[in-house]
DNA sequence: GCGGTTCGTTCATTTTATCGAACGATGTTC
DNA sequence: GAACATCGTTCGATAAAATGAACGAACCGC
């Protein structure tokens, strides 16, 4: 796929989330219509400032302007998952998330108590939090789709809605990374 | 900063990284030494296929390109750390890291056995990997830089030279990030 | 000291991305 | 159903980015 055509998709995917004509979007990033309309048509060869106007117009961060990826919830059991890089005895490891450049990332360690479940707001729209349990067990995930987890447990979910995160034992310990568009 | 501006101090450095000179580096990309000079000097405003042909030349991902961070070992042990967030009882999280959206990234599950130390060769310049260890105790780190390791410790380090993972414990489980460049 | 190489910069030319206006199409209002 | 608004596209003019050749500087071997 050539820079063209990903700058082409990504433009029209993030106008049309946005909400906004394309005279809308060209008006607020101070863009001609016809420069907006070529280069979603995949006929443009856009600059660095053409970009970054574009970028600043629709709100989100630069690079998010060449992927493709769609989020959705994933669960990976510590039982689960096909090791990879089984070569060395003593060591395996599991793939659990291969995740684009295109967002911004914060890794976090989250320690929960027993009997105190916090309901976290709705995130921007596009973030996505990926938990592993490190100790104790714990129940996360947005409303309607939590997971009890237990040590070692992965599980990926959309964070720009309303989710959940309760202790099942007396603490529970998580390693948390939280990725989101801005 | 303007983008015109990062592109030209990111130009640069990858390319001092990569070993290359400016008249190397625009033979690679197919493209004339005076672009590559007037860009890193900052008077220039880079199309998309310009700057796509700069990021194969030198090996790097298109949007490495616009970040300016460096990498050094970093440990913070489990009981160490600001929390944020400790608003809410029974649930506290503490920054681990905070990653640019330049790399990409892969997280892995890893497992260790006692008695099986395993020496990683170099990964591809640029690479960092984050760990935090969810059971048992390990040893880890770059060579001459190696941590040990207690549940809920996470230690970053780059990766782009030896390093090293060791179980201290029977067994030893790591939720273990890895941030490369391409 | 003198050819040869490689470095990064500067300048005139060519190529091209952006602009602004006009266009047909579609939908809305009175 | 005519007047109007808004949509996205197309086209000629213009501003700007990329080119290629020439330049001085630094370095090396002889």
């Amino acid at each position: 796929m050539t820079p063209t055509e990903i700058i082409a998709r990504a433009i029209t995917r993030e106008r049309s989330r946005a909400g906004l004509s394309l005279s809308a979007l060209a008006a607020r990033a101070g863009l001609a219509k016809s420069t907006l309309s070529q280069l979603e048509s995949g006929r443009g060869n856009p600059s660095v400032e053409t970009l970054w106007a574009i970028a600043a117009a629709l709100d989100v961060p630069f690079s998010y302007l060449f992927e493709t990826a769609v989020p959705g919830p994933v669960l990976i059991r510590n039982d689960a998952g096909t090791p990879i890089k089984a070569t060395d005895a003593g060591f395996s490891a599991v793939l659990l998330a291969d995740c684009p450049p295109a967002a911004r990332r914060e890794l976090y360690r989250a320690d929960l108590t027993l009997g105190a479940p916090r309901v976290a707001a709705a995130h921007q729209p596009g973030t996505v939090e990926h938990a592993v349990v490190i100790s104790g067990r714990a129940r996360i995930g947005p409303a309607g789709a939590t997971e009890d987890l237990d040590p070692g447990d992965y599980y990926r979910y959309p964070a720009d809605q309303a989710h959940h995160y309760e202790a099942l034992t007396e603490t529970a310990g998580l390693a948390l990374m939280m990725e989101h568009p801005r």
